[in-house]
DNA sequence: CCAGGGATCCCCT
DNA sequence: GGGGATCCCTGGC
């Protein structure tokens, strides 16, 4: 639902612009592997790398929209509110139990303990998308630059994002 | 070796 | 709208 590039050694905001460091290693390896951040003395983040080797990028999942696992998730969060399950990239690490054990793992094996799975079909007499949704782009949450990259993208008109 | 700061969240005012 | 919680990486000395 929202998301967030971080790509290249030139992006001020990127782990890897100060090049290859232990912190900013895995950008540089092979797409599909959970960057798992740890911040702020308490919060865990998410990220998905992207790009070929050698070229650091990786996407930040920022917000989603829950759809199952609900009750476990507000178990987690300590919250009711389905709104304020997964809206912010801490957030879902809490709701999802995602900490530095995931760090490196494939999100594209079904094999691991975290993945991404392609989306259920819409079932009979459900409501058809009649058209596909659109993306805003935006500047990134957090980060103090002008509008010289647009580089949050959310999904138009979603309740489920961390910041309207 | 140590200080600074961070891709956040929550609670208070 | 502001501050505290609280870990760890990085860079500078």
């Amino acid at each position: 639902m929202e998301a967030e590039a971080y790509t290249g050694e030139d992006d001020p905001a990127s782990y890897a612009f100060s090049g290859r460091t232990k912190r900013s290693e895995i950008m540089y390896g092979p797409p599909g592997r959970a960057f798992v951040h740890f911040t702020y003395g308490m919060h865990h983040m998410l990220n998905l790398v992207t790009e070929r080797e050698d070229f650091p990028a990786a996407i930040l999942i920022r917000a989603l929209e829950p759809r199952e696992g609900i009750s476990l998730m507000k178990e987690r969060r300590q919250t009711e509110e389905l709104i304020n399950l997964c809206s912010g990239p801490a957030k879902i690490c809490q709701a999802f139990g995602i900490d530095r054990s995931h760090h490196g793992v494939s999100l594209f094996s079904s094999r691991s303990p975290l993945f991404i799975k392609e989306g259920e079909k819409r079932k009979e007499g459900e409501k058809r998308e009649k058209r596909r949704q659109e993306l805003i782009w935006k500047s990134r949450i957090g980060i103090q630059e002008g509008k010289e990259r647009l580089w949050r993208a959310y999904l138009k008109g979603s309740p489920f994002i961390s910041v309207k």
